[in-house]
Parts: structure tokens; C-alpha cells; sequence
RNA sequence: GUCUCCUUCGUCUAGUGGUUAGGACAGCGGGUUUUCAUCCCGCCAACAGGGGUUCGACUCCCCUAGGAGAUGCCA
């Protein structure tokens, strides 16, 4: 049988990272096993649905890089892909299930629902849900109940007895007993649309998806979908229960953990290399040794055996490893491109964008190997671009030296430029050692002042390659204002 | 409460009866270096607990504990 997997996500908000893991995992796994890979629109809750939504998924996993076999806007033979547009097939069979006995009409409402588990919790009784009083009403009452137009459900007939067998490809054969399976759950609701249940069984069925890979929280209703299944006398798919993304507390990751969807992440300034790279890390193994991996590596070496069970927790700083990592191996014209809009953003890039590009283009080569993130551009690179603050002097003056010696180390420095350009940075280095040994001074008594008048920060990209960028004249100004600023103070 | 799943360094993980329990991130120390990074070297650090099974358990079984998820006309 050919594999043919799908990522379903519900359109009420930023994709999570969990579900863009997810999404990874099928897609890795229709490709490296020749399957096929697509999307479908969960969007059966009409009072959560925000079509923005649909939006961030198409620009989530086109930001990936990852390609839909199909999906609602790419079509295929499966459609429609997005199941507001499949109600109709949704209330044909569960009607089917409601002819063969296998479902019944519910008049419950939810007030009726909300008081009986308030009673039943009130009784301390072992297990609280459904109590499946509509169960047994007699079908043809029923039906002319709802024949006069009484709001109704429609409720799945599980199985009361024995036991349900989830095979799950990772948990292995799950014996589920029926007694504990949610009772009688709703499969088309009064508004005339499915539940996850029926929605995802009747699709998986027609769209011939050979294998659901989809999170542990699944779990608990495996069993009814096995059912439901069955009840249709439809082949089940292969289940694989992927465990979830925990934050630094051990709890489901969320916001409060930090960034969580893939856009924060994009915004911040991560590169999708990193994100695929991480994520498919947690709860995923090669051998345990290699751990870079592009999205070509994965599309090849992916494999199921490789999943883990158990839950993982979200490393921030392993995550800022690998983007590190890809920052610094990505070619020169594309981390160019990727951070004129960072340097925008930080206001640095007004007037000339032309010029400004140029100078970021030569400056990147002192500067990709302090990059973390995208976003750091601006921190290491913005003094090329604006001037750093030189009215404060303890922003001039180093920890351990003292004002005065730093405002005539500046003033001599003033005349160490001559002829600067014409010399290479390793002569300048030369020129630099030659003046602070005349001047009795250590290398770094004289360059970390100039370092921070001129870059406005102690951690800096290398002093000569830097001052080459800036240019003599700015460089010059620099030094007569923080000049300025001193004598003032010592006055 | 009940049900289900999970449990190797702080974190992500390798390991499928016999290993000095391996790798990576973080941390710490050192080297390179004008700063910060990068890079290189080293160190620290784990089989949740208790019973079995076995000549031998991280590996198999049971119990306990802990964690998580589910218990919706949300997915």
C-alpha cells in the first residue's frame, strides 16, 4: 500500500511548534518512503475559526520549505481538503451509522450535560461523562423528535463490553478496555458539523491515508476511532502517537515558556534550517551521534523505529546552537539578504539602501561568526551604521582604566591613523603593537578604549577590519567627541 | 477522582542481557585571540525506587513513586 500522510492542523491560531513538528514527521516520512503528503483544514469548530490562520499554515510551510502533494489550494483527486466543505458527506454517514444502529440521536443539552457532571462529581463517583440516557430511546420517537425540528446530536454507540486493540506503530498493541473508552461520544453536533472523531475517521477513510501521525493527546480516543472504524467496516489507518513538546518546567510547552509558534521564531530570527533541524531532534534519533541534519538529509534518512516515547522538553539554548550553526554556514549573498530587513527593522538602515547593503555585505565576514540569531545583526554590526552614545563616559572609559589616562591615550591616538588604509589589518595590528609599546602601554590598554569609542561596545567585531569599515573620517569624529567628553569631566 | 501513556547526565538522546553506559547543548577549566565570538582540547554529570527472572540486568516481568495527557456539541 502507498503511504499517504497528512498534516490536519485546525485553523484557530499560530501554528504551534508542536504542530509544525508534526507536520515534519508526515512529511519526512511520505518522503523518505515514497509516499505522497497532504494538507487538510480542520475547521469543524466554526466558533474558533480565524481564517488568518489558514495563512500563517500556507506561510509556515512554505517558510519550511516544505511542498504539499495536496491540499486546498494545490487540489488532488482526495478533495475537498478543508472539511467545512464535506459536512454533507459527514451527515450522510453518520446518519449511516445512526440506520445501522451504531449511532443514535441525542436530545441532551448542555445545561442537562453540565448537571450531570456536576452531580456526578458531587457523588465522588469513579468516573464522570455521558451516562448514555439517550442510548435506548426508542429510534422512531426519536426520529420524530427530530422530525419536529428538536435540537439534537448525534452520539457514537460504543461498545460496552471486551476491549478495543490500538495498534500503534510506536506504543506497540494498546488493549484499550471498552468500560473505559469516553462514553458515547458526540459525532455531529447540533450545528450540523462533525466532531474531530467522526471528521477524522470518514477523511482518513476517503482521502486514503495509510498512516496518522499525530500527537500523544490522541491517545485516549484511539480506541473510539478504531471503533468508529470498524462500525463503517472500513480499514483502519496505522497509528503512531507522536509524545509531546514539553517547556523547561515539564509542562505542555506555551507561551510562557517563550517563543512557541513558528512564527515568534521566524520573527526572531531563526532560520528554517535550524527549526527543522531541532525540532525534528526532539522526540526523533538517527544514532545517537549525528546530529546536523538539512531537510534533504531528513526527506532521505527519516524512519519511524527512530521515534521516541517519551515526552521531550524545548532547549532553548540548543536551538540558538544550531541556528548559530546555520548562520554561519550559509552563503554570503543569502545572510546578506536575510539581514537588510533586520537592520531595517533596527532603524539603522535610513537613506541609501544601496550604500548601506554594500558596506553589510563587506562587513558580514567579521560578523557571521557572532551571529545567533538573525537579529543580532543589528547589536554587532549597527555601529558601522549609527554612531554609538559618546556623552557618557563611563561608555568611553574601560573598567580598569582610569579617566584621565584614557583621555591622553585617545588624544595620542588621534595621530595613529595616518596612512591607515594603505596598510593591511595585519600591519595595522603591527603599526597598533608598535604605539603601545612606545607609549608604554599594554596592546589592550589602547585598543579597548578605541574599540569602545568607536563601536560603542567591548565586544566587538576585530578593531582593524572594523575602523577599514567605518572609514577614517567617521573614525575621527568618534575619537574628537569622546576627546571632548572626557576633557570635560576632567575640567 | 478515574483511565491511558511515559521514566538513561540539568536538557535532547544512543543503548535492545555481558559497554570504563557513548554523543550533543548547557556549565566549568584550558589553548588560540587586541575584545567578543568562532575554532581546538579537557573536566563535571545519568540508568527514579523496590522486588523478581537470569551465571549476569540500563536492557525482560511485577509493584511503588513521579511526570504528562485524556476525561467537551475543542481539536
Amino acid at each position: 500500500m502507498k503511504t499517504r500522510v497528512r498534516y490536519a492542523p485546525s485553523p484557530t491560531g499560530l501554528q504551534h511548534i508542536g504542530g509544525v513538528r508534526t507536520a515534519l514527521f508526515n512529511y519526512f516520512f511520505a518522503k523518505a518512503s515514497g509516499g505522497e503528503f497532504f494538507l487538510r483544514i480542520e475547521d469543524t469548530d466554526q466558533s474558533r475559526y480565524d481564517d488568518r490562520a489558514v495563512e500563517d499554515i500556507y506561510e509556515t510551510l512554505a517558510w519550511l520549505g516544505i511542498e504539499l502533494d495536496e491540499g486546498p489550494r494545490e487540489g488532488g483527486e482526495f478533495g475537498p481538503y478543508v472539511q467545512s466543505q464535506r459536512v454533507e458527506l459527514y451527515k450522510t454517514h453518520s446518519q449511516k451509522l445512526v440506520n445501522d444502529d451504531k449511532a443514535y440521536a441525542c436530545f441532551c443539552s448542555s445545561e442537562d450535560l453540565e448537571r450531570m457532571r456536576e452531580q456526578q462529581t458531587a457523588d465522588g463517583g469513579a468516573s464522570t461523562g455521558y451516562d448514555r440516557r439517550c442510548r435506548d430511546l426508542d429510534p422512531n420517537v426519536a426520529a420524530g423528535r427530530i422530525a419536529s425540528g428538536e435540537k439534537h446530536v448525534i452520539r457514537f454507540k460504543g461498545a460496552l463490553l471486551g476491549e478495543t486493540m490500538v495498534n500503534d506503530i510506536l506504543l506497540g498493541e494498546v488493549a484499550w478496555p471498552n468500560k473505559n473508552i469516553n462514553p458515547d461520544p458526540v459525532i455531529l453536533k447540533s450545528d450540523g458539523f462533525p466532531t474531530y472523531h467522526l471528521a477524522h475517521v470518514v477523511d482518513d477513510h476517503f482521502m486514503q491515508t495509510s498512516h496518522v501521525l499525530r500527537g500523544q493527546e490522541w491517545l485516549p480516543s484511539a480506541p473510539l476511532h478504531v471503533q468508529i472504524f470498524e462500525a463503517f467496516a472500513w480499514q483502519a489507518p496505522i497509528y503512531c502517537h507522536l509524545s509531546m513538546i514539553m517547556g523547561s518546567d515539564g509542562h505542555k510547552l506555551s507561551k510562557r515558556h517563550g517563543s512557541t509558534s513558528a512564527q515568534d521564531f521566524r520573527l526572531a530570527g531563526y532560520l528554517p534550517e535550524a527549526i527543522i533541524n531541532y525540532i525534528t531532534l526532539l522526540g526523533w534519533s538517527f544514532d545517537g551521534e549525528r546530529e546536523l541534519f538539512e531537510k534533504q538529509d531528513l526527506e532521505k534518512l527519516f524512519t519511524l523505529e527512530k521515534l521516541s516515547k517519551s515526552p521531550a522538553s524545548f532547549d532553548y539554548q540548543k536551538l540558538d546552537w544550531f541556528n548559530a550553526h546555520y548562520l554561519r554556514s550559509l552563503d554570503h549573498e543569502r545572510l546578506c539578504h536575510l539581514i537588510v530587513p533586520e537592520m531595517q527593522k533596527a532603524g539603522l538602515f535610513a537613506g541609501n539602501l544601496t550604500e548601506h547593503a554594500i558596506l553589510l555585505s563587506q562587513a558580514l565576514p567579521i560578523a557571521r561568526d557572532r551571529l545567533h540569531k538573525l537579529s543580532d545583526a543589528p547589536i554587532v554590526l549597527g555601529f558601522l551604521f549609527a554612531e554609538p552614545d559618546l556623552s557618557k563616559p563611563e561608555l568611553i572609559v574601560p573598567k580598569k582604566q582610569n579617566t584621565a589616562d584614557v583621555c591622553a591615550i585617545l588624544e595620542k591616538a588621534q595621530t595613529a591613523f595616518v596612512g591607515f588604509l594603505d596598510r593591511s589589518d595585519e600591519q595595522n595590528e603591527a603599526h597598533f603593537h608598535q604605539l603601545a609599546q612606545d607609549w608604554g602601554l599594554k596592546l589592550g590598554q589602547l585598543l579597548m578604549p578605541l574599540r569602545l569609542v568607536l563601536t560603542g561596545t567591548s565586544a566587538s567585531p576585530p578593531l582593524m577590519p572594523s575602523i577599514r569599515l567605518l572609514g577614517l573620517e567617521k573614525t575621527t569624529r568618534r575619537l574628537a567627541k569622546a576627546i571632548q567628553t572626557l576633557k570635560d569631566l576632567v575640567k
